[in-house]
Order: C-alpha cells, then sequence, then structure tokens
DNA sequence: TGATTATCCTACTAATTTGATGGGAATAAT
DNA sequence: ATTATTCCCATCAAATTAGTAGGATAATCA
C-alpha cells in the first residue's frame, strides 16, 4: 500500500501543479483544499523541497510552489523521494538495489522474476507520468462526469 | 515492498510445486533448502492451508502438498491471502474495495487514476503467473546461465 | 496401547514504521 | 517592531513485521 505520506504529497503536489506560475501557496490553504493534518503536510512539503522537487519562501507572502514545471516532475520521482524503491523486492530495484539477504542464489530466483517484471510494468507507469498529465487527465475525466450527468 | 512473508511463501510454495505429485513435504525440508526459520514457516504455511492454498498431513509421513496442481496457483492469490489486495490504495482495489476516508471526491482524485493504471499493470502479471510458470522460467534461466558458462 | 513424528494453535515479544502533534527558531515583508 | 510564514527538532501512540516458545492434536507404527 501506499503511505498516507505519498498520497497526501501527490494532493498536495496536484494542488501546487495547478496553480504553477501564480506564485507560493500558503501550507495551510494546501492543507484545507485536501483535508491534509497541517503540521503532518509541514513536513512533507519540507521533505520534497530538500529533494529538489520543491521550492519555498518563507516569511508573509511565502509559501510553497513546484520547483520545476509540472511537465518534468514524475510520479515516479516523488514516490521514489518519501517511499524509496518502487521494486517490491531490493534485488529488482534500479534505483536502490541490493541483494535479498536470504535469497541463495539470485540468478534462479523464482520469485525475483516476477518481481522484476512488476517493477518494470509499475516504473514505466510512473515514470511517464507528469503531474501536468494527471491534472489534465483530471480535468478529461470532470468533463467526461458532467458530460454523463447532462445526458442523463 | 513484499513482506518476508510472502516473499518466504512464494520460495515455499515453488519447492512444493517442484515436489508436486511425489507426497508431503516436511516443514524443516522446505526451512532447510530455503534458509527460512523454521517455526515462522510454519505460521506461513499453516495460513497458506487456511487459504486453501496447501493441504497437509499430520503425523509420521505428514507434511505439506499443494492443494491444486501448480499451474492454477497463480501468484497474485498468494499475495493477496497474506499481504491483502495489490492495489496500492483501497479506492482501486478489486478484491477489498474500500473509499479512502482522507478523499474529497473520488471521482476527481488524480492520485486515483494513475493508482488504478499501476494496480491493472501489477494484477495483470501475477494474475497470469502460476507457480508452474516460474517454475519453467527458472529452469530456462538456468539452462541460460550453464549454456553461458560452457560457452567460456 | 504407547511411543514417535508431525502439524496445529495460541500467545508473546522486540524492533521498526507510520501518522501524526507541539513548540519554538529563523526569516521575510510591512 | 510586528506579523506571517517556513524551518526544524523532539516526542508519541498505534500498527505492522518478523520472529520465538510451548504445548495441543492427530496420525503412524511397533
Amino acid at each position: 500500500m501506499l503511505t498516507h505520506k505519498s498520497k497526501y504529497a501527490l494532493k498536495a503536489l496536484i494542488v501546487l501543479a495547478r496553480e504553477f506560475g501564480r506564485g507560493p501557496v500558503l501550507i495551510a490553504e494546501v492543507s484545507q483544499r485536501e483535508r491534509i493534518p497541517r503540521k503532518f503536510l509541514e513536513l512533507i512539503l519540507l521533505e520534497l523541497r530538500n529533494k529538489g522537487i520543491l521550492a519555498s519562501k518563507k516569511g508573509k507572502g511565502g509559501g510553497y510552489f513546484l520547483a520545476r514545471a509540472p511537465q518534468t516532475v514524475r510520479v515516479g520521482d516523488v514516490l521514489r523521494a518519501l517511499d524509496g524503491p518502487l521494486a517490491l523486492t531490493p534485488c529488482v530495484s534500479q534505483t536502490g538495489y541490493r541483494r535479498c539477504d536470504e535469497c541463495i542464489d539470485e540468478r534462479t530466483c523464482g520469485v525475483r522474476l516476477v518481481m522484476k517484471e512488476v517493477r518494470d510494468a509499475t516504473a514505466k507507469i510512473l515514470d511517464s507520468t507528469s503531474l501536468a498529465d494527471i491534472v489534465s487527465q483530471v480535468e478529461v475525466a470532470g468533463r467526461g462526469k458532467e458530460a454523463l450527468t447532462y445526458a442523463i
């Protein structure tokens, strides 16, 4: 399962992607709009800033904003930054490879073969989806919903 | 990440898939062959039995064996049985749907859209891979390795 | 029937992770 | 100065994970 932390992070980033180019957004504002516990969100945004995904401005008129354009922030990067590798086992991780300590022979490990497939499929999706992609997909979904409502 | 429990479970099941049709295998034997802590393995196999994936026989000459043919035991079923739903968020799970409590509007949730894709891709792989598939893939990989060694 | 060999079952524990909360320091604008 | 805001540290409770311990139960075999 995805941690609340990552889920909150993505939701916050989507808000900031929408507001991109319009100056800093307050933690408090994001917290309210997405119903994310304020103090917890603070920690998350700070971490994202330290990982180079967000930038911030202190003091009055301050707040958080994306460090780069929404098109260039991949969901995969966000999840890796907060939850670590996408892979289900360390032995198939690209970004954080580690031998599985219990594993006798990695080359003939059947579990590894399957997990490799899953990792590749997952990474393919998450690394080809940007915040901008999500924002536009949501808009399309929203329109679809309204259209359906009108049709009824 | 996959839990040790699931990893151990899959390794044990692969052993039992190999031995399928040759009668019960002792916990102790599986434990030794795969270097899985004996008592922990006991719990795991028991759980798999209670979920209908394994069958067992008590007393002398007893042990564990697959309840059905290796071709019909899907990796997805095993992971679901032990770790719960494959989905990264409850809101996109097929087998264990639940509304995300923090989510304001599920229909327009961008996180959900992405997680749905990941779930589908993951499930497609895990539900189309059986224990028998793994066993034969490992054999192929093993042959490939030897062939390479001979070639050198 | 009794000894032996296994699984079955319950309970316990230590370590780690998760999801927070609280208080104040640092910084920037007015 | 005052106010608004992020920054940073410390703490905490609950849940999860990875085991361990010990005996109950059942099947075999002499």
